[in-house]
DNA sequence: ATCCTCCCCTAC
DNA sequence: TAAGGTAGGGGAGGAT
């Protein structure tokens, strides 16, 4: 999952160039390409000769002489410079240019710089045919084997120059990966071990509840137990939660190769030595600089890891970092993340081991396939880490916690050949503390008559939630250990800390912790950063890179069904001061971080529309490119996409529902009858409830501020669906039974289903387990104002983010409409009768808007200020005046439940 | 009051 | 050389 190119951009499924995010901007991006050659073009120059007019260059990747040299030679010589690539560029300038953007060159010729330099030294214009980059353009070729056309048989021209120069360059290239490169966000992902940790955490949270949601509620190894202990059932009246953590995992596993190191002090790392191989004395004044001013702008009181005054980092100290080292090193105060340069110094003898990502995913893997077959009451917390609830184990088992710790424990080591650690107590917290003290190697439990001794000896620091910017505020308030925060004041505590931190590290001092395990992980955010090897030297490449993380976002999105509506982009901006080369080589070094979101309120998951939108904030932040050291895109405000046709063919295998309509039928629109066989909102208007009349075009222009479009639930696209049931019976049909369903409205329908399909269901649309809506009083007339969400704190944060949260059956209802699901080939679609029927479906006040032009008005109208009903009436138009000249097919007929509010 | 945005903090 | 990611909780302060 890591590999993915960037390069699927340019392809649509049927492999036609397709746009590239800029059609609809075609007139901003003239006009933008028109001032560059303006700028170009007023410049103060000198002009020494004229041999290449009419030549338009673009300079693709790393050259030499650079991009900004040969923009001078251009001009000084009467050529021109592109920033872009447009219809009249002629040559394309490379030294080394990888598939990925081979593709998208086209007809132009890709050339090497000496055709330049040689053509100025000669002061005429030479056959650039003899200085192609590669022999054969149209094929494309796999990416590290493009035959280069050897310059050994230049004549007199590189006889003036040293031919070294463009191949020391070619090679420098293709060593020094930065981000300019296109492959480099696979191949830096493949080495990153905090990637991989973050990456791992994700698929076992979701694996867990994967498991969860097809289990047969068997578990082989808790069965074999029970026969081989031969005990008999016990009672265990309390929880017991269990905590497993494998002992620095990295160096375990790297161990099972090594067998010879064991016992001894040994470290993780990229690189085999502390030390670098450098010769530039000037490194150790740049690297005092960039510490000097990394001290200076710490928040007083924390701590870094990066700049310790009592392990002052030399010049020449490997910069590479620990990602674990074995507890014999971590005596001679070896930490994990520590530079390895300061870690040799500690401990001279240290042995480094390389990186074994496969042996990490496959024994997480290992660990969790052998716990899952006792349980899968698991929150995995990392890929070496996890809570169980055990309680249910022991009781079958009739184990002592201390007999089922050692079974498991022992089986661990088995099959992963990796030591453990296990804790238990009866929250997490303890479980997690009783694992501290059983490290390395070891269990315990910690008795819920012991916890208030035990925890009054445990430092604060050892506290989770407690880094080293709040321990620096506790340490502030004079209190070290938990037992002086049992007989502390709460309040003195909230005030520094704030409210919950505050509360939460009381309760924990206390040995209290009420937080349930989850089993069931719902995502909230998603994001790519790269804060590492960020070195543009042209705008393009910045641009590139961006795209590069907005095919990564939009991949990971539809991996897990999801689509977004918040985009936020994360810039590392080299700080004022610091040193231009940092110390770690092409690290970040000392930054301003810039968070800046877009204002959104439609769903995207496009990779296109993801660019675009990060690249229309990257230009509005008016940051300079060179001086970027990190890019990250986060989107959030995630949102499940609506289920198309598996569930919905599953629940019509079932006969939970019968399938009628296949396609969409004009005349006889399913609202229809959904509408007058369940409830009364007829067409006239008068008596409706205010909520309901906020989505009145007659009102619109001035409802858009009413209370309806206020609250979190609404100012998004909302859906649910159903097949249409051709069986009338006053709504109560399948029909209705499959949206009630759908809505989570009535649990009753719910628990009478076949156990199979409330299931699936409930894998749908978990977040509704506890309904928010009671279906009684949303029936009363007056439902003005929207439910109070405070009222529903109780349930879970994401309870108040349902889809379904806040909405009346009135509203929902009224809400119900027709999403017509767009595919990429609009040929046989008849704009007419799509035309027709969306006239019809104003007329009937219905929220109407097709997905694909959504996107279309979203496009065009970015900064729309409207409602959505304005919304829908400039689709109409945009349809009328032949704007939107084709629809996508109609496959699917789906009511969505639609309420957006644009901004 | 309640939201949203832009941070900071923490954990692995 | 080196691979400084990612997700979630939450607070300050402005907008409404």
């Amino acid at each position: 999952m890591c590999g993915r190119g960037s390069n699927t951009r340019f392809k649509d499924k049927k492999g036609k160039d397709i746009d590239d995010g800029f059609d609809h901007w075609g007139g901003y991006m003239a006009a933008k390409r028109a001032k560059l050659l303006d700028q170009f073009h007023s410049d103060n120059i000198v002009k020494l000769s004229d041999i290449f007019s009419g030549v338009r260059i673009l300079v693709n990747g790393l050259t030499h002489p650079t991009a900004a040299e040969l923009k001078n030679l251009m001009a000084t010589h009467g050529g021109e410079f592109h920033m872009y690539q447009t219809s009249n560029t002629t040559h394309i300038i490379a030294s080394n240019l990888p598939n990925v953007k081979i593709k998208h060159l086209g007809a132009v010729p890709v050339v090497k710089p000496a055709w330049i330099t040689e053509s100025i030294a000669l002061n005429k214009l030479l056959d650039y045919s003899r200085y192609l980059l590669y022999t054969n353009q149209s094929r494309l070729q796999p990416a590290l084997n493009f035959p280069v056309i050897s310059n050994q048989k230049f004549e007199t021209a590189s006889e003036f120059l040293e031919k070294t120069k463009t191949s020391t360059e070619t090679t420098f290239s293709t060593a020094t990966k930065t981000a300019s490169d296109p492959k480099f966000l696979e191949e830096f992902y493949s080495n990153s071990r905090l990637h991989l940790i973050a990456t791992l955490g994700a698929e076992f949270k979701l694996l867990v509840g994967q498991l969860r949601d097809k289990s047969d509620g068997k578990f082989p190894g808790r069965e074999k137990l029970i026969v081989e202990k031969g005990k008999l059932p016990s009672t265990v009246p309390q929880s017991i939660i269990m905590h497993i953590d494998m002992d620095c995992f990295f160096v375990s596993v790297g161990l099972r190769k090594h067998p010879e190191l064991k016992g001894k002090p040994v470290a993780i790392t990229h690189a085999r030595s502390g030390v670098i191989n450098s010769n530039d004395p000037s490194k150790q004044a740049a690297r005092d600089q960039e510490f000097a001013l990394y001290q200076e702008r710490l928040p007083e009181g924390k701590t870094s890891r990066v700049v310790d005054i009592t392990q002052k980092i030399d010049g020449l100290a490997s910069m590479s970092e620990i990602a674990s080292c074995s507890y014999e090193a971590r005596k001679y105060g070896l930490k994990n993340g520590m530079f390895l340069g300061q870690a040799i110094k500690l401990c001279p003898e240290l042995k480094t081991l390389p990186y074994d990502f496969e042996g990490y995913k496959e024994v997480s893997n290992t660990l969790y396939n052998t716990v899952a077959s006792y349980t899968l009451d698991i929150e995995a917390v990392s890929c070496d880490e996890m809570y169980v609830d055990v309680k249910q184990i022991l009781l079958d088992t009739g184990l002592s916690v201390d007999e089922w710790a050692t079974h498991i424990r022992n089986e661990i080591m088995e099959v992963t050949g990796c030591p453990c650690s296990t804790g238990f107590g009866s929250n997490r917290l303890q479980a997690r503390l009783a694992t501290r003290k059983a490290k390395p190697g070891g269990q315990y439990y910690l008795e819920p008559q012991n916890v208030e001794s035990y925890m009054s000896e445990i430092p604060l620091a050892d506290l989770p939630g407690v880094g080293s910017a709040t321990l620096a505020k506790l340490r502030n308030l004079a209190y070290n250990m938990c037992g002086e925060l049992q007989s502390g004041s709460l309040k003195s505590l909230q005030l520094e800390l704030g409210n919950k931190l505050g509360e939460r590290i009381w309760d924990q001092a206390h040995g209290n912790d009420n937080k349930p395990l989850d089993y069931h992980h719902e995502r909230k955010s998603i994001s790519a950063e790269i804060n590492y090897g960020i070195r543009f030297k042209t705008k393009e490449e910045c641009y590139n890179f961006i795209q590069s993380l907005s095919n990564e976002v939009s991949n990971r999105l539809s991996d897990i069904n999801m689509k977004a509506r918040g985009l936020t982009l994360k810039l590392l901006v080299r700080a004022e001061g610091a040193p231009v080369e940092t110390a770690k080589f092409l690290g970040h070094g000392v930054c301003d971080v810039i968070n800046k979101s877009s204002p959104n309120n439609i769903f995207f998951s496009n990779a296109d529309i993801i660019y675009r939108e990060a690249k229309a904030v990257y230009d509005k932040l008016n940051v300079p490119f060179a001086e970027l050291r990190g890019v990250g895109i986060h989107l959030s405000k995630l949102e499940k996409n609506a289920p198309i046709n598996n569930p919905l063919s599953d629940f019509l295998k079932q006969g939970v529902v019968k399938k009628v309509k296949p396609n969409l039928d004009v005349e006889e629109s399913p609202i229809k009858s959904l509408e007058s066989s369940t409830s009364k909102v007829g067409a006239s208007s008068g008596t409706k409830s205010s909520s309901v009349k906020s989505m009145n075009v007659k009102s619109r222009g001035k409802a858009t501020r009413g209370k309806r479009g206020k609250g979190p639930g609404t100012s998004r696209i909302m859906h649910t669906f159903l097949e249409r049931s051709k069986s009338d019976n006053g709504g109560q049909g399948e029909e209705a039974t499959l949206f009630k369903l759908r809505s989570q409205i009535d649990m009753d329908v719910l628990k009478e289903l076949p156990e199979d399909i409330r299931r699936e269901v409930m894998k749908e649309y978990r977040f509704d387990i506890n309904p928010p809506v009671d279906l009684e009083k949303s029936q009363k007339p007056d439902v003005a104002k929207p439910k109070n969400m405070g009222n529903l704190s109780e349930t879970s944060q994401r309870t108040k983010y349902s889809p379904f949260a806040n909405q009346t059956w009135e509203q929902i209802k009224e809400g119900i409409k027709i999403w017509i699901k767009s595919e990429t080939d609009p040929s046989n679609v008849d704009v007419e009768m799509l035309a027709d029927h969306l006239r019809q479906l104003a007329l009937d006040r219905r929220i109407e808007i097709l997905q694909s032009c959504f996107n279309f008005l979203h496009r065009n109208f970015s900064k729309l200020s409207c409602s959505w009903h304005q919304a829908y009436f400039s689709l109409v138009d945009a349809v009328q005046q032949g704007m939107v000249a084709r629809y996508g097919k109609v496959l699917h007929l789906e009511r969505e439940f639609f309420c957006c509010h644009i901004h």
